[in-house]
DNA sequence: TATTTACCTACTGTGTCAATAGGTATTTTA
DNA sequence: TAAAATACCTATTGACACAGTAGGTAAATA
């Protein structure tokens, strides 16, 4: 399972794709509106600072932005930074000690068939292409 | 990640189906084989016994053999019967409250998407297509 | 009857998840 | 210059799952 920090990364980083061009989004604001605890999210966005996806400023008038166009994220590099890794089993890990069954290993060949066509499904899809069509629904 | 449980029951049933016809194999062999503790492995294979995966025989000459061919098992039937679930997020567990988000929510459908993409390609694997083509390997 | 096997219940250490708590540093504005 | 609003930082916590281990009982065969 996707952890909530992977999903809650997503959303903030949907949220703030939405409000591009009104200059830094409080965090709290994105909390109200995502109905997420702000404490929380504060470590969740701290991760996406440190990775560069995001830029913060401190102080009065602060708040977060995109560093870059939302067709210029992967939801793949958003929640592989949040999830550490999108890879079924640790045998496929860079650096990972090969197991010394990886030779005979008969599920290995399955494993590596299932993490390219999970990296491609979430590193070919854009983050805006997310946002959807819909702005803010007005009708009741 | 795939946990050990779902893993190890992946090469239990690879290694009954590498030994089928042979009648019962006990699990000190399978444990030996495949090196992985005989005490953890008995968790697993009960439960592979009570989805109806495996037959169990007690007593001298016991062991464990397949309920049906190899080619009429699914890896996504095993690997969901040990790990509980597939789905990437609970909003897509049957019987999960329906959450007040999912109407509006920009995530739900790309995590439907994914999640068809992934039942599709473990259901669509037999336990027959991992065997490979190699017999036990006797050259050095 | 002895042996071998499955089957059963309980326990344990470790780590991650999902937060919460309480601060400090920084910047703008009144 | 003081107040307010913000990001940023470290530490802590309860619950739970993971990955086993321990020690038995029941069943079947030789």
């Amino acid at each position: 399972m996707i952890s909530t920090k992977g999903r809650y990364a997503l959303r903030v980083m949907i949220d703030l794709a939405q409000h591009e061009g009104e200059g830094n989004i409080p965090l709290k604001d994105i909390a109200e509106r995502q109905d997420i605890s702000k404490k929380y999210l504060e470590i969740i966005v701290k991760e996406l600072v440190k990775g560069g996806l995001l830029h913060g400023v401190s102080g009065k008038g602060g708040g977060y932005s995109l560093s870059r166009k939302p067709d210029e994220y992967t939801v793949g590099e958003i929640l592989e930074l949040l999830e550490g890794t999108l890879a079924p089993v640790a045998c496929l890990l860079e650096g990972a000690d090969s197991c010394p069954r990886s030779d005979t290993c008969l599920t290995l060949p399955m494993w590596k068939e299932y993490y390219e066509m999970i990296h491609g499904f979430f590193y070919g899809k854009k983050l805006s292409d997310l946002l959807g069509s819909r702005d803010p629904v007005y009708y009741i």
